[in-house]
DNA sequence: GTTAAGGCATTTTTT
DNA sequence: ATGCCTTAAC
C-alpha cells in the first residue's frame, strides 16, 4: 500500500494524527477542521499501513448516524468491506457485548432494551406503588435522578445520602426501579452502559478476551463523553489498547445530559505520554463567519485554548436583521431563502439551513414556508418510534416476544378499550408485587385462582387470549406480516380510527409506515451486524421479531418520508452538530430564548449556551444571517426581548445589517456589544467580582461603552442584577 | 369503567 | 397555544 495515498491532501497536523505510532493520541479538532477525515484516514492507516485486522480495531461514535457515515466513508477510502470494524455507539457497543455475554452479565436472554417513556412511566407506577407523595417527588426528577446517578457510575446500594430525606426517597425509588427492571428483564440507556461497565470489571476472563482482540480504540466526539462512557473505555484500555480521542471543548453541548468535558483533561492524565495534536485551520467558513465564531467563544473563560483560523477569504459581512415579531422574521427568511435561489438557481435548497434554539420555533418557519411554497425539512421533533400509535403496537410485539415485559402490557392491557380499567390493573400490580412476579403472571394467577370479580376476569382472560392467539398466528410467518397481523388483530385500528381530526389519518398511515418498516427491515444485515467473527454464534441468534425491537429502540429510526427531496433543513441548533451548510439562518437570536433563560443565571450553563452559538456559527460557509424579533410570542405569550448578547460578542466589522428587499450598507453599531464594556471597565465575562453590598458574584455579561457601561453581574447570594460600572466600584477578584 | 372538561407547565436530545 | 394529566361527571 502507497503510503502517501492516504496522507495527501492531509495538513501537517492531520498527518501527525495519522500516521503517529500505535500510543495514545488526543487530538483537539476544532469546527470544520477535518475531524472525521482524520479519524477515517487513521483508520485506513492502521489496516492498509500498520496491518491491523478490521476486527482490531474500535470506533465510537456519537450517533447512530455517524457510524454509519464513518463505514461508508471508510469503504469509499479504502475499498475494504468495514463489516468486521467495531463502529458504533457506545450504547449499541454494549448491547451487542450485552447480548453476546449476558449471562456473565446476569441478565436474561431475552432482555429488552425500554426507552425514556418507558422507563418514566415504570417509575411512575413505582413511586405509586409505594405511596409517595408525586408532588414532594416528581417521576421526572426520579428519572432524572436515576440517570445521572448510573451516568455515575452508581447504583443504589452505593449511595448514602445522610440526613437529605429527598435525597433518601430517591435512592429508596431507585432502588424499587431496579428490582423491577431485574425482574421484568429490562434495560433502560444508561443500563446498558453501567452492565458493561460491570461486565469488565466483574468478569476478568471476558474483558481479557477483548483486551486480546481489540489493538487501537478510537473515540469521536469525546468532549460528550460522560463519566460511565470514559470509564468503560478507560478499563477496556488498560494498559494494553492504544486509545485515539477526538473532541473540541468548545463544541461541548450536552453538559446537561451528564457530559463532562473534563475527560478531555483527564485523559491528558490518564494516559500520560499521548501524543497532543491540535487541529486549528479551518476548510469550512469564510474568514468573517470563522473570526465572528472565534471572537464570541472567546468570551468563555475556561477554554483549554485553540485558536481557529482560515487561509480563505473574507467573504460577505454576517447579515443582521432585526424583525418585528417572530412572524416578520419567518417572513424574512422566506425571501431571502427565494433571493438565494434566484441568484443561485443551479444550486439546491438543502444547502440551506435554519437553526433554533428550541423546537418551539419551527411552527411559526413551516408556516411561512408553506404559504411561500418554498420546500423544507424538519427535523427532530418526534421520532417515528417515539410516536403514540407506533409505541402501542410495539408493545405488542414487546410483549409477544416477553410476556414479563411490564410496561409493555400497562401499555396495551386496556388500549383499545375493553373494560380493565385502574382498578383491576392495580389489583395485577398487588399482586405482582407480593408475588414479586411479573404483571402478566399476576394476570394469570389472578384468572386461575378467580382473585377478580367475573366481569373484570372475563376482560383478562380475552386479553391473555389474545396475545396467545396473536403469537400463535405469528408463528412461522415474514416479520412483516406479523407486524401487520398484531395492528389488525389488537383492535388498534379501530380504536385510532375513533379519534377526531387529521390525526386519525395521520395515525393510521403511520401504523402502515410501520408495517413498511418491518418489511424492508433487513434481517440478513442485522444478524451480520452482530455475527462478529470468533463470537460463539448460539449466542447471537436473535429472531426477526428480536432484532427488530432492539433496532426500534436503539435507533433513531429517521423514517421520516420524503428524506430525499430537495428541502431547506430546519433544526435545531443541537441537532445540526457535525453539520455544516453554505447558508445558514441563526433565528431568534435573542436574550431569554438564546441564551435561553433556564441558562441565563448559571455561568457554566451561560458557557454552554455561548458554545452552542459557536456551533451555530461555524455550520456556516458561505453566507450567515442572525436574525432577532423585538417582540416575539411564546406559549401564547407575547414578549418583548432584547437582542441576545451573542450578537453584541460579534465584532461590528464582521457585521452589516439588513432591511428587508433592500440592505443597508451600514455597519452594525455595537452599543449593545461586549466589546466596548470590556474595554472600558477591564473585566471579562467570568471574572469572579466583590462588591459592597453584594458580596462575591460573575460577571455573566456587558454592554455599553465608556461611562456607561454596564454589567451584569450574578451574585452568590442576592441574585442577578445590572450595575453601571462607573458606581458599582466592583473588585476583581483571583 | 368510560369520557369530558379544567389545570398546569412548557430547553436542548441521543441512546 | 398546546398538549398532557388529573379530576369530576356520566
Amino acid at each position: 500500500m502507497d503510503v502517501t495515498a492516504l496522507l495527501d491532501g492531509l495538513n501537517p497536523p492531520q498527518r501527525d494524527a495519522v500516521a503517529a505510532p500505535l500510543n495514545h493520541q488526543l487530538v483537539l479538532a476544532g469546527a470544520g477542521s477535518g475531524k472525521t477525515r482524520v479519524l477515517v484516514h487513521r483508520i485506513a492507516w492502521l489496516m492498509q499501513i500498520e496491518h491491523l485486522s478490521p476486527g482490531s480495531i474500535l470506533a465510537v461514535t456519537f450517533t447512530n448516524k455517524a457510524a454509519k457515515e464513518m463505514r461508508q466513508r471508510i469503504e469509499d477510502l479504502t475499498g475494504i468491506s468495514p463489516r468486521h470494524l467495531w463502529i458504533g455507539t457506545f450504547h449499541s457497543l454494549a448491547h451487542r457485548l450485552l447480548r453476546i455475554h449476558w449471562q456473565q452479565a446476569n441478565l436474561p436472554e431475552n432482555f429488552q432494551i425500554i426507552d425514556s417513556d418507558d422507563q418514566l412511566r415504570l417509575i411512575k407506577r413505582i413511586v405509586r406503588a409505594m405511596n409517595i407523595d408525586e408532588k414532594e417527588f416528581q417521576p421526572k426528577q426520579a428519572q432524572h435522578y436515576i440517570n445521572s446517578q448510573k451516568d455515575e457510575g452508581l447504583r443504589a446500594k452505593h449511595i448514602q445520602p445522610f440526613n437529605d430525606r429527598w435525597a433518601q426517597t430517591m435512592v429508596t425509588i431507585y432502588g424499587a426501579y431496579e428490582e423491577a427492571c431485574q425482574r421484568g428483564g429490562m434495560v433502560d440507556f444508561a443500563e446498558l452502559l453501567l452492565r458493561a461497565h460491570e461486565l469488565w470489571l466483574n468478569q476478568p476472563e471476558v474483558l481479557a478476551q477483548y483486551q486480546n482482540r481489540f489493538r487501537f480504540i478510537l473515540v469521536d466526539e469525546f468532549q460528550d463523553t460522560n463519566s460511565i462512557q470514559y470509564a468503560w473505555l478507560r478499563v477496556l484500555a488498560g494498559k494494553v489498547i492504544p486509545m485515539m480521542a477526538v473532541g473540541d471543548d468548545d463544541q461541548s453541548i450536552y453538559g446537561w445530559r451528564g457530559a463532562k468535558i473534563e475527560n478531555i483533561l483527564q485523559f491528558s492524565k490518564d494516559f500520560a505520554g499521548a501524543q497532543e495534536v491540535k487541529l486549528e485551520q479551518n476548510y469550512r467558513s469564510t474568514s468573517n463567519i470563522l473570526n465572528a465564531a472565534n471572537a464570541v467563544i472567546d468570551n468563555n473563560p475556561s477554554r483549554l485554548g485553540k485558536k481557529l483560523w482560515t487561509d480563505g477569504e473574507a467573504g460577505e459581512p454576517i447579515h443582521l436583521y432585526q424583525a418585528f415579531n417572530e412572524q416578520d422574521e419567518a417572513r424574512f427568511i422566506c425571501e431571502q431563502v427565494e433571493q438565494w435561489k434566484i441568484n443561485n438557481s443551479t444550486k439546491r435548497y438543502e444547502n440551506i439551513a435554519i437553526l433554533y434554539r428550541s423546537n418551539a420555533q419551527s411552527r411559526v418557519l413551516e408556516e411561512a414556508f408553506i404559504r411561500a411554497a418554498l420546500p423544507y425539512r424538519i427535523y427532530g421533533g418526534q421520532r417515528f418510534f417515539d410516536r403514540l400509535e407506533i409505541k402501542n403496537a410495539m408493545a405488542y410485539l414487546r410483549l409477544m416476544q416477553n410476556r414479563h415485559d411490564d410496561a409493555a402490557l400497562e401499555r396495551v392491557i386496556n388500549v383499545p378499550a375493553r373494560a380493565i380499567g385502574e382498578k383491576t390493573v392495580q389489583l395485577l400490580r398487588d399482586l405482582a408485587r407480593d408475588e414479586g412476579s411479573s404483571l402478566w403472571q399476576a394476570l394469570m394467577q389472578g384468572i386461575e385462582h378467580k382473585l377478580l370479580t367475573p366481569r373484570a376476569l372475563t376482560s383478562l382472560s380475552g386479553f391473555a387470549n389474545l396475545i396467545a392467539q396473536m403469537e400463535t398466528t405469528c408463528s412461522g410467518i415474514a416479520l412483516h406480516e406479523q407486524v401487520d397481523h398484531v395492528i389488525k388483530s389488537s383492535g388498534l385500528i379501530e380504536h385510532h380510527l375513533k379519534e377526531k381530526g387529521e390525526k386519525a389519518q395521520t395515525r393510521l398511515e403511520n401504523l402502515d409506515e410501520l408495517v413498511t418498516a418491518a418489511r424492508s427491515f433487513n434481517m440478513d444485515e442485522a444478524i451480520e451486524k452482530q455475527l462478529q467473527n470468533d463470537v460463539p454464534d448460539d449466542a447471537l441468534i436473535q429472531s426477526p421479531l428480536a432484532a427488530f425491537l432492539d433496532q426500534s429502540a436503539l435507533d433513531s429510526g429517521d423514517t421520516q418520508a420524503d428524506e430525499f427531496a430537495d428541502s431547506v433543513q430546519m433544526m435545531t441548533l443541537h441537532s445540526a452538530k457535525g453539520l455544516e451548510f453554505p447558508l445558514v439562518f441563526l433565528a431568534g437570536v435573542e436574550e431569554g430564548l438564546f441564551p435561553h433563560k433556564m441558562s441565563a443565571n448559571d455561568p457554566e450553563r451561560l458557557e454552554e449556551e455561548r458554545r452552542l452559538c459557536y456551533v451555530g456559527i461555524t455550520r456556516a460557509m458561505e453566507r450567515l444571517v442572525i436574525s432577532y424579533a423585538e417582540s416575539r410570542r411564546l406559549h401564547g405569550q407575547e414578549n418583548v426581548n432584547s437582542p441576545s448578547r451573542f450578537i453584541g460578542e460579534i465584532p461590528a466589522e464582521y457585521m452589516q445589517e439588513v432591511r428587508l428587499k433592500a440592505t443597508i450598507k451600514k455597519p452594525v453599531s455595537n452599543f449593545f456589544g461586549t466589546s466596548a464594556a470590556k474595554e472600558a471597565t477591564g473585566m471579562n465575562i467570568g471574572q469572579r467580582v466583590w462588591h459592597a453590598k453584594f458580596g462575591e458574584g460573575v460577571i455573566l455579561d456587558m454592554e455599553g461603552q465608556g461611562a456607561q457601561s454596564r454589567l451584569q453581574v450574578s451574585f452568590d447570594f442576592d441574585g442577578t442584577k445590572w450595575l453601571v460600572a462607573a458606581y458599582a466600584k466592583l473588585t476583581a477578584m483571583e
